[in-house]
DNA sequence: ACCGTATTCAGCGCG
DNA sequence: TGAATACGGT
């Protein structure tokens, strides 16, 4: 044992050591974290903790998933694994569906995702005959997220003189009526939004005493990681839970918050010692990731901060490369600025794609850079952007799981009821709504008896709904005799969604089919595994031997796209937001898009908090840096279909100079006519190059028809070559002669639609 | 019911 | 600019 805790530092090894009363360990960024909370943990186990006794919680699924792992090699699995280790969402919510009762909901509650709740504030504005563009969903629901992250439920928002002053100030006066409408219509469909789970957990334990007492017995030991983004709602929680032993070891960097926008309280870590007296604090100070340049570049630019817990980062590490500053005329000659200089550094290091990361402030900056290493054949991913998860078709399936296990779940219903298409259209739903909200009962009692509430559609609509029903009925009954996937199929193939998009033979149909197909994997892979073992008092009894369905559906109700693993990720270069990029670090990082309203951003001008919250993303951004950081601006970039010219970010002014390499050489000369006539050349090039990466019919009169015969040999199947798309599958054509289109995928890329006549497509063989 | 066109909107986003 | 959605015609 004691030869784990050797492979600490002295400061590292204090903060593992200290189990008793309140820890608090600011650890700055690549001081080992990480390391401190996954060796804690395993001494703790060492030191004869129950597992079931620790409780860790995480930011992401991700961090929780390989801080487990890394326990797991310390101390071994029997141990480890009963660890109850996760993130905020997915624990409250294992322990709201085992106290659900006391809170009048049934265990098997829906968790209704930010697609869920926006539907349902759009429909609620409708209903009220509101101005949605008073009450757009989005609005609506960050006001009602950013309630209950502080803990005022739809009765307190309504009985706060304040609150609804403030409303009716910003000519919104409907609010709380929305809020409380929401919050019923979700219990009426035994669902909860993510911000309940947070809310629901916090007054389970407030009103219910011995749920409390239980909870603060089982939760001996308490880890909070990534403490400074903590929101008021979570603070709570932790709270009560360590009121009575305060064995609570909190881990953070306040210099790393970056999600005040979204609730989380910086404060939380700055009254750390406030709320716990007795607390002892560690300062982990010494960066193991990155160059001595890059960590002083650091430091120089977070002293601009006022808030701040005082401390000092240094490291051992070489001096190494300064800080590169690059600029560009243009945002697309950024991308090519950035993909160049990737293509440089990987010949002359020997360096695989997955060295290098390039983040950038706002997802729309992502095109001009993934247009420039395509350009190249540097392969990339994009993380961010639409999930597996968020398709449509996943969506629609998954709907029919939900509409199964709870039948309550309006969101699910109205999506799947009339998907594929069964003749049960918009009129009938509303008069279907309507009777629902005149007897208060939920949609699916109205449905299941319409009789009883004089729903007032004709017999062949009736009878529709009745199939409709009894299918639902039918799948729930085998929620029980099946497992997962054999039931997950055949709700696939009875509700006729297998066969609606096999049907669809356009290649986006295709692609549909093959996400339920993959879908379905997920689902067969889940059935296979052997269920892990809970513990002693919450296993419920009456569980078959095999893994349902409904498992299924509370395993992957909280995961994200940032979860499922890219198997080929490691040979790939990483494209995200700063946010994106937290925790993360990769050897060569750029930092693009470093202009004034960009970063900072333009929203976060008017107040000193946000622009203190930007220079922590800044700071951020820096230190996921190895051995390298390249920032880069432009000095125009297209934004929303505007050129706009642009000022170098403050934020580089900040970086003291003496570790920052200035530009040697602009790869693209400026010609000196620019100036006079400065904006429509640039116009002029862009819009061609962005075309040319869109569709491939605009090489115009010049192209050269390929030889026929080669088109002619593009069929189904066959694996082609293309110039800058790479190498690629024929999936299908369509169309004959010089009209011959092929759908082809392309590894790097995905699919595309190409027109043969003047796609250079070569057939390898 | 479905498709093409008009309109609108645009910050970062855990679960 | 471009995507996502609303609308209006067939």
């Amino acid at each position: 044992m004691d030869k784990i805790l050797d492979q600490l530092n002295k400061e590292q090894r204090l903060a593992v050591e200290a189990v008793d009363g309140p820890v608090m360990v600011i650890a700055g960024a690549g001081s080992g974290k990480t390391r401190v909370l996954t060796f804690r943990v395993a001494h703790l186990l060492n030191l004869g903790a129950d597992p079931f006794n620790i409780l860790a919680l995480t930011f992401t699924n991700k961090a929780a998933r390989e801080m487990k792992e890394r326990i797991i090699k310390l101390v071994g699995n029997a141990d480890a694994k009963n660890v109850w280790m996760g993130t905020f969402h997915s624990i409250f919510a294992r322990v709201l569906r085992s106290e659900a009762h006391r809170i009048g909901y049934p265990g098997n509650f829906t968790i209704y995702d930010t697609d869920d709740s926006k539907r349902l504030i759009k429909a609620i504005v409708k209903e009220q005959n509101l101005d949605d563009k008073i009450y757009t969903p989005n609005y609506v629901l960050g006001r009602i997220s950013s309630a209950k992250s502080s803990l005022i439920t739809a009765e307190a928002y309504n009985a706060n003189e304040e609150i609804l002053l403030q409303d009716k100030m910003a000519a919104k006066p409907q609010l709380g009526e929305i809020y409380q409408t929401y919050k019923n219509r979700c219990y009426r469909a035994a669902a909860m939004d993510f911000d309940d789970l947070l809310l629901n957990t916090y007054f389970l334990l407030k009103n219910f005493s011995d749920a409390l007492i239980k909870y603060q017995k089982k939760f001996k030991f308490i880890l909070v990681d990534e403490y400074q983004d903590t929101n008021h709602a979570q603070y709570m929680i932790i709270k009560q839970l360590a009121a009575n032993d305060e064995n609570i070891c909190v881990v953070g960097d306040d210099a790393q918050s970056i999600y005040g926008f979204r609730g989380a309280n910086i404060q939380n870590i700055l009254n750390f010692k406030r709320d716990y007296p007795d607390a002892r604090e560690f300062k982990l100070e010494q960066n193991y990731r990155s160059t001595k340049s890059i960590v002083k570049a650091a430091n120089s630019i977070i002293v601009n901060n006022k808030d701040q817990i005082f401390k000092e980062i240094w490291t051992e590490n070489e001096e190494g490369n300064l800080i590169q500053l690059v600029k560009s005329a243009t945002d697309n000659e950024e991308g090519t600025m950035v993909a160049n200089s990737i293509f440089e550094t990987e010949m002359n290091r020997q360096l695989k794609h997955d060295a290098f990361a390039i983040l950038y402030r706002t997802n729309a900056q992502s095109r001009s850079m993934e247009e420039a290493l395509r350009r190249l054949n540097i392969p990339y991913r994009i993380y961010g952007g639409l999930s597996f998860y968020n398709r449509k078709e996943v969506k629609d399936l998954l709907a029919y799981y939900r509409l199964t296990i709870n039948h309550k779940d309006e969101e699910a219903l109205k999506r799947v009821i009339n998907y594929p298409a069964r003749g049960i259209g918009k009129t009938s739903m509303e008069k279907i709504i309507v009777v629902a909200d005149q007897s208060k009962s939920s949609l699916w009692d109205v449905i299941e008896q319409p009789v009883k509430f004089a729903l007032n559609l004709n017999s062949g609509t009736l009878n529709k709904i009745s199939t409709f029903v009894t299918m639902i009925k039918s799948f729930r009954a085998q929620l029980i005799t099946k497992n997962a996937f054999d039931l997950a199929k055949l709700i696939a193939s009875s509700s006729g969604i297998m066969k609606d998009l096999y049907e669809d033979k356009t290649p986006e149909g295709i692609s549909r089919y093959e996400n339920i197909e993959e879908l379905l994997n997920a689902i067969k892979e889940f059935s296979e595994k052997e269920r892990e073992l809970q513990e002693g008092e919450d296993v419920k009894a009456d569980l078959p031997e095999f893994r349902t369905l409904d498992e299924f559906m509370q395993d992957i109700a909280l995961i994200t796209d940032a979860d499922i693993q890219d198997k080929n990720a490691t040979e790939k270069v990483s494209l995200m937001t700063i946010h994106a990029a937290k925790g993360l670090e990769f050897p060569y990082i750029f930092i693009v898009g470093m202009e004034e309203n960009l970063f900072p951003s333009i929203q976060s001008l008017g107040s000193r908090s946000d622009l203190e919250e930007e220079r922590r993303l800044f700071y951020v951004a820096i230190t996921r840096a190895e051995k390298k950081v390249t920032i880069s601006y432009a000095e125009s970039r297209y934004r929303w279909g505007n050129l706009t010219i642009c000022e170098p970010s403050r934020f580089i002014d900040e970086i003291d100079k003496q570790y920052l390499e200035f530009p040697r050489r602009a790869i693209i000369n400026k010609p000196t006519q620019v100036k006079t006539q400065p904006q429509k050349p640039i116009i002029h090039i862009d819009k061609k190059l962005k075309k040319l990466n869109k569709s491939q019919n605009v090489y115009g009169s010049e192209a050269i028809p390929f030889d026929e015969s080669v088109i002619e040999k593009i069929i189904p199947g066959i694996e082609v070559e293309h110039n800058r798309f790479g190498r690629g599958k024929v999936i299908g054509v369509e169309g004959a002669g010089a009209s011959k289109k092929a759908a082809v995928f392309f590894k790097n890329i995905g699919q595309k639609q190409l027109l043969l006549k003047y796609a250079k497509l070569k057939i390898l063989d």
